[in-house]
DNA sequence: CTGCAACCTCAAGTTAACTTTAGGTCAAGC
DNA sequence: GCTTGACCTAAAGTTAACTTGAGGTTGCAG
């Protein structure tokens, strides 16, 4: 069936169903992470189905993912198809492995730390924890390159 | 004992010391998470026990701490006391907390997805994961307050 | 057909955490 | 005493992810 004139729907109110702000849609589609279609007086139009996309930008953005990760993991969704079942499944299975070697690295940490409360952490120099090679967990940003 | 001029080192020693660039050092003096005297000449000497000190804000940052948190840490060490086994060990624990809520809500989200992958998670916005009030665990910029 | 909320664009501002650049000064070895 | 690497300051640039502002257009309810 082709699209119906239902399925169309403008900024403002994709914004209230993803709870995502107007100008960050905006910017968004400037970003590629969605695509709309214009009304003859300019205004856009998008898909029902990009509240699930932008739905799953959250998602991905709480789990620590930059938009040009989840750029590329949408990149697998041919734009203006409807995502399906295997889809989404297919790229849950990434956030889930993403989320797992984040677990996994924040214990690793606090496994170290433990053993520094427990000896006082006066050479905090020589600690496990102050690995340089041991890139971790967590946010910040500007040239910092958490992460690699 | 009063303080040897042993005890004194240049900015590029600390920096070696402790992985930071230099720029970073004298950014944190800035913002107050060091302080160092200065030669005749104007050059910055940093005790020695600062080598702690920032391996120490390296390790918070690690754990998705912002810099204004980890002041906030750190105020509670008198600068220019070399800080002791119970210093460390207050501030340690104080991290391990930190650390422990993010596992649980990285655990928590985990979750959540599994069951979304079970589902197929043709609606997402339904989906647990999709829960604005749910404010979560990664980094990020800007004005984003994630965590806020 | 009019009013007004919702939409548009483009440029500039914001925040964190630094780095880079430009233009000097200091100090230690030869 | 000179050279050279380490230091200094102050200002501006960087990156991510947006927001804000200015100034103008659209579209639907009445």
């Amino acid at each position: 069936m082709a699209i119906t004139r239902n399925d169309l729907i403008p900024i403002g109110t994709l914004a209230r169903r993803t709870g995502l702000a107007v100008s960050a849609i905006r910017y968004y589609e400037d970003r590629g992470l969605v695509t709309s279609i214009r009304t003859g007086g300019n205004q856009r139009r998008f898909l029902r189905s990009d509240i699930r996309r932008l739905s799953f930008v959250q998602i991905a953005q709480k789990l620590g993912l930059g938009l040009a990760e989840i750029e590329r993991e949408l990149a697998a969704l041919p734009q203006g198809r409807t995502p399906n079942v295997l889809d989404w499944q297919r790229i849950s299975r990434s956030l889930r492995k993403e989320i797992d070697s984040r677990i996994q690295l924040l214990t690793r940490t606090r496994n170290k730390l433990d053993e520094c409360i427990g000896c006082g952490c006066l050479s905090l120099e020589r600690c496990q924890l102050y690995n340089k090679d041991d890139r971790a967990a967590a946010g910040g940003s500007g040239p910092r390159y958490v992460l690699d």
